[in-house]
DNA sequence: ATTGGCACAATGGTCCAACCAATTTACAAT
DNA sequence: ATTGTAAATTGGTTGGACCATTGTGCCAAT
């Protein structure tokens, strides 16, 4: 970005940063994209005049990072877009398994679903509502089957409106409140009917953005999280969660 | 001082990351913070019954996680509390255009700031208050003497609003955006009274804070961000910042 | 021709022992 | 008391070996 800035960190050692850098170009030149076999630990050793345990290392911080995956007896897997100067914001979020923290998550979650929404309905075209509208209804679908909330259909719905707000922090945030509510609940704790009231709304919800109505998606949307709230309100009720600090 | 050391041999598959349980257990009965150094190398080898090699592939995660900072020569030190239910949220900010991704962490904090504003106007006490009030006045006084904003002072204020919020998750998540905008926007790229336009809207938001009134401080907040977003668009339009995908 | 199972190669995971490089500590010389 | 130097400490790197898992292809049985 700076580009007149011509100012460069001293480097005496950082051999598993120059791989990893190396390793960039590599993927770019050959145009690799997520999935892709990355080579070998052992080729890349030799290759780039280094030991395996540094390749390792190097690839251990991008597994870190979600950057990439390991499979034993398989290979390396890419499994995001790398560039040299992209940006990887760690963020630990510690957090218990308490009633807090839950709805810790959901205050996050209750700022940023409904604006991600809004922008869908601002941004999304043809093909991205075609998307939506599919994955709506493979849940509708699984939702009748099972006669109950399919956790993994409901998300693939949500995620399908938050990538097509245009911003892949949204999806990225959210996904991690997400994983982290499920992650503590990932049964209904109690309460038997969890996720029934929040069905009506998706499709509501589809209409809105279908509709480019950035305030009624954005409004409908904040009625769904109010009944996961109520949701869990009563799964803490019935379970007394207790804080385990 | 190391012999009194309470770790025991591990015996599961995911050696590393069962090495990184038991360092999460040891630190907590050890009662470890930020700052104070872990076991070296050598020594967690050989309680843990594990290679060196699995132990550093082990810190190499937290390192690239931010928790741990390693210093050849001295030892490896704790930055970050941890615990054993920390989620790590990695995030990526894919660098096609440098515009467009201080645009999409601005719409993050147009989510999230206006909400955890509001939730410190209800939530904050008195002591809380004073804090934030103190944080305010020190930036006030770096501004005029400095003639412009600052950067450390500005954030300090904002940090105490959102830390009166409440909800850890507000203050990370924020800051991991405050990061990422002021890492690719360092100076003011041409805009020589950059944040000018915001000075004000921070008594105006302590105020409303301070009467406990969310609505207000939640659109006080909206325009101060209105204000950062106008700044970027002329540092934008000033210096033609382009794609370099 | 299809299918099932088995041997073998490829690949990531772990271990060991040694040495390198940076840092800290101990101690002697002044 | 200060300073300079040697030694010990600690993370960083290397090479080589072996283990565990996965993928591939051959071969026999059907």
């Amino acid at each position: 970005m700076l580009s007149s800035i011509a100012l460069f960190p001293i480097q005496t050692t950082a051999r598993d940063e120059a791989v990893l850098n190396a390793l960039v170009d590599f993927v770019a030149r050959e145009g690799l994209m997520p999935g892709d076999r990355l080579p070998t630990e052992r080729i890349l050793s030799e290759r780039l005049r280094v030991s395996r345990t540094t390749v390792r290392e190097a690839l251990t911080r991008w597994e870190g990072l979600g950057l990439v995956e390991r499979r034993q007896g398989s290979g390396t897997y890419l499994k995001a877009a790398v560039s040299r100067d992209m940006l990887h914001l760690p963020l630990t979020l510690a957090s218990g398994s308490t009633f807090r923290s839950l709805m810790d998550t959901l205050d996050i979650r209750r700022a940023l679903e409904p604006e991600a929404t809004a922008l869908c309905a601002l941004r999304a075209g043809p093909k991205e509502l075609a998307f939506i509208l599919e994955k709506l209804e493979r849940m509708e679908e699984a939702f009748h089957a099972r006669k109950g909330m399919s956790a993994d259909e409901d998300w693939d719905f949500h995620q399908a409106i938050y990538e097509a707000s245009g911003n892949p922090l949204f999806v990225q945030i959210i996904a991690a409140m997400h994983g982290m509510f499920h992650r503590f609940w990932e049964h209904p704790l109690g309460v038997a009917d969890f996720g029934h009231a929040s069905f009506r709304f998706h499709r509501i919800i589809y209409e809105r953005v279908a509709d480019h109505d950035p305030d009624g998606a954005r409004a409908e949307t904040l009625k769904l999280i109010a009944t996961v709230e109520a949701d869990l309100r009563r799964g803490a009720a019935n379970l007394k969660l207790t804080d385990r600090t």
